[in-house]
RNA sequence: CGGGGAGUAGCUCAGCUUGGUAGAGCGCCAGCUUUGGGAGCUGGAUGUCGCAGGUUCGAAUCCUGUCUCCCCGACCA
């Protein structure tokens, strides 16, 4: 390929609307151009990008045994209602209307189109297991499209399903989804780490996510380099233990004393004189309304709720906070004042760390007021101790007991075990060796292609800008044309070295536009090339051409041997062909 | 949806407070000079000042409404 003949629109300056450096350099580089909100176009270079992450995710799927296919993007509402997710995902659902005026969904998933196609297909456990892949667009309506390709309208996505008859096969199903995970991430020369996550609205029994770490990252991991443990913020626990609440004397056996705080609103307000109650000496009083009935959750003063433990302790993915009508209506005091002592008519949910807690101080459920010497199992009428809060950095991993780290990260892949939610409401049923009837048991799992794509960048550039890793860089070599006259025999050794890279199957392009050299390098800098070869009368001059790796030394090399110099330095720094991946 | 910021040339922005009829840099076109780290000079093209309405002799500027984009929160690959 020749610069000239192609588009790589390459800018100075930073578009105003670009707020990480991913996204930065995606515009500045020329990989894409925004369309608008949520929505781009991919460049030649950005599209070069994504076929290369996709040919890597083909082969590993491949290699791991799933079977690709291609199902619609336009979908019938009518599968949707069949799984119960119309509703539950009705947020997320693009829905358009054709000239009869009936209503289609634009898929954000296809578990309920490969679970249909499976119920009419799959009949006998002979069959199985089965595993259906597919690279292709999704479409979500989501709240806040964000940071160029990291969250977008639409978004390419290589989701697959693997179906089984058992529950041993079906773990094996998962297993060989998370391997070909780890080498696909490997492969596109992204650090992504797989921790425990939360299954959140996909239902079913367990899941890993894989994480890129990064400081602009959406999520937290939560994680012990010692023990190995990593989860996400939303599932991690921790080794704390209930016996660290409580005021360091005993008040056990102390009676509950109301006391006057006035003006007191906050947990903040209540750690300052003259009370100076410790927020870890406080019960926080939540009150949640799950399909209008309230629910009381209570955590340490301190402590956070986290929404996606709280889901499954109230049974229900949908709730919200009360209001305050609703809360004095429920308990007589403005928030503030709040507390669970005496309350039995409705739910009282408890972290697990105040189980036994003794001298606390909470709410009197009286504006003004506060109780202290609250002893939990005592005074209050728990329904339930469960894990409802968020990990916090220090806390004693739950392996190990050493201090937990928590850092942000980028969310690039998810594996579900599913199990029988989806084959069971929507008919994708086998018969069994015994001749009797099971639902398949399911998987799924997805790669945000895009979303993998600009990771990359996030992890990989400097200040001249991207430095693409040799397996998914949109081209391998850059050979930099110091002169560009037809005639010109720096020009014509150019060509030549160009025409010998590709006849060794080398993604090569050549820099034949008629630039100054500063500006030249500049440009394959911020698109970055791995490798660039700049061929100018000053490098002859010092016997040779320019071989240049991104990120290392500049060495002058005989233009008799830098095709060879050129294939054994792609093929050392390939990732996709690290033969130590082929030995774990 | 709540909170914050912004829409002026292809891009980055100034002008707006104090209304007087459109600017800079980069990019683009032409010419000359330059030619190893985003060149210099000269000349040139480019705008319904997001949109609609209002106030006014006169609106980029003031007022009202509306749309879009960006950031923080709830959602997710």
């Amino acid at each position: 390929m020749y610069w000239s003949k192609t588009l790589i629109p390459t800018l100075k300056e930073s578009p105003a609307d670009a707020e990480i450096i991913s996204h930065k350099l995606l515009i500045r580089a020329g990989l894409v151009r925004k369309l608008t909100g949520g929505l781009y176009t991919f460049l030649p270079m950005g599209l070069k990008v994504l076929r290369k992450v996709e040919k890597i995710v083909r082969e590993e799927m491949n290699r791991a045994g799933a079977i690709e296919v291609f199902m619609p993007a336009l979908q019938p509402p009518e599968i949707w209602q069949k799984s119960g997710r119309y509703e539950a995902a009705s947020d997320v659902l693009f829905k358009v209307h054709d000239r009869a005026r009936k209503e289609w969904v634009l898929g954000p998933t296809h578990e309920e189109v490969v679970t249909t196609l499976v119920a009419g297909e799959i009949n006998s456990y002979k069959q199985l297991p089965k595993n259906f892949y597919q690279i292709q667009t999704k479409f979500r309506d989501e709240i806040r499209p964000r940071f160029g390709l990291m969250r977008a309208k639409e978004f390419i996505m290589k989701d697959a399903y693997s179906f089984d008859a058992d529950d041993e096969g079906a773990n094996n199903s998962y297993r060989a989804m998370y391997d070909a995970y780890v080498r696909i991430f490997r492969r596109c020369g992204l650090v992504a780490l797989p921790v425990e996550a939360d299954t959140g609205v996909m239902g079913g029994s367990f899941s890993h996510e894989f994480m890129v770490p990064a400081e602009t990252g959406e999520d937290f991991m939560v994680y012990c380099e010692e023990s190995g443990y990593a989860a996400n913020l939303e599932k991690a626990v921790s080794g704390l233990k209930p016996d660290s609440t409580g005021p360091d004397e005993d008040r056990s056996a102390l009676p509950t004393e109301e006391f006057p705080t006035p003006d007191v609103r906050t947990i903040e307000d209540l750690t300052k004189a003259p009370f100076d109650v410790p927020a870890s000496h406080q019960i926080k009083t939540l009150v949640m309304m799950v399909d209008s009935k309230p629910a009381i959750i209570l955590l340490r003063g301190d402590h956070q709720l986290n929404e996606a433990k709280a889901g499954s302790v109230l049974g229900s993915t949908v709730f919200r906070p009360a209001e305050p009508a609703e809360i004095i209506d429920l308990l007589g005091a403005k928030p503030g004042s709040l507390g669970a002592v005496g309350v039995s008519t409705v739910p009282v949910y408890a972290d697990a760390i105040l189980e036994g807690a003794t001298g606390m101080v909470t709410g009197a459920n009286r504006d003004g007021f506060h109780l202290r010497n609250v002893n939990i199992a005592r005074d209050i009428t728990v329904t339930r101790f469960a894990d409802l809060r968020n990990v916090e950095e220090g806390e004693p991993c739950p392996q190990s007991g050493l201090p937990l780290k928590i850092r942000r990260s980028i969310e690039v892949g998810h594996v579900f075990k599913l199990g029988t939610k989806y084959s069971e409401k929507l008919g994708a049923l086998f018969l069994d060796a015994n001749g009797k009837q099971q639902p398949c048991i399911m998987g799924c799992y997805g790669i945000g292609v895009t979303r993998t794509l600009q990771a990359v960048i996030e992890q990989s550039n400097d200040k001249n800008g991207i430095s693409w890793p040799v397996s998914i860089a949109p081209f391998e070599v850059c050979i930099t044309a110091l002169d560009v006259g037809d005639d010109n025999p720096v020009f014509q050794l150019a060509r030549k070295i160009h025409a010998q890279l590709q006849d060794k199957g080398v993604d090569v392009i050549l820099d034949d536009r008629d630039l100054r050299p500063g500006f030249k390098f500049k440009d394959s800098e911020l698109v970055g090339f791995p490798l660039r070869i700049a061929v100018g009368e000053k490098g002859l001059a010092k016997g040779g051409v320019e071989f240049k790796p991104r990120d290392g030394e500049l060495e002058i090399v005989d233009p008799e041997q830098i095709v060879d110099k050129t294939l054994t330095w792609l093929r050392e720094h390939n990732t996709s062909l690290d033969r130590s991946m082929d030995q774990d």
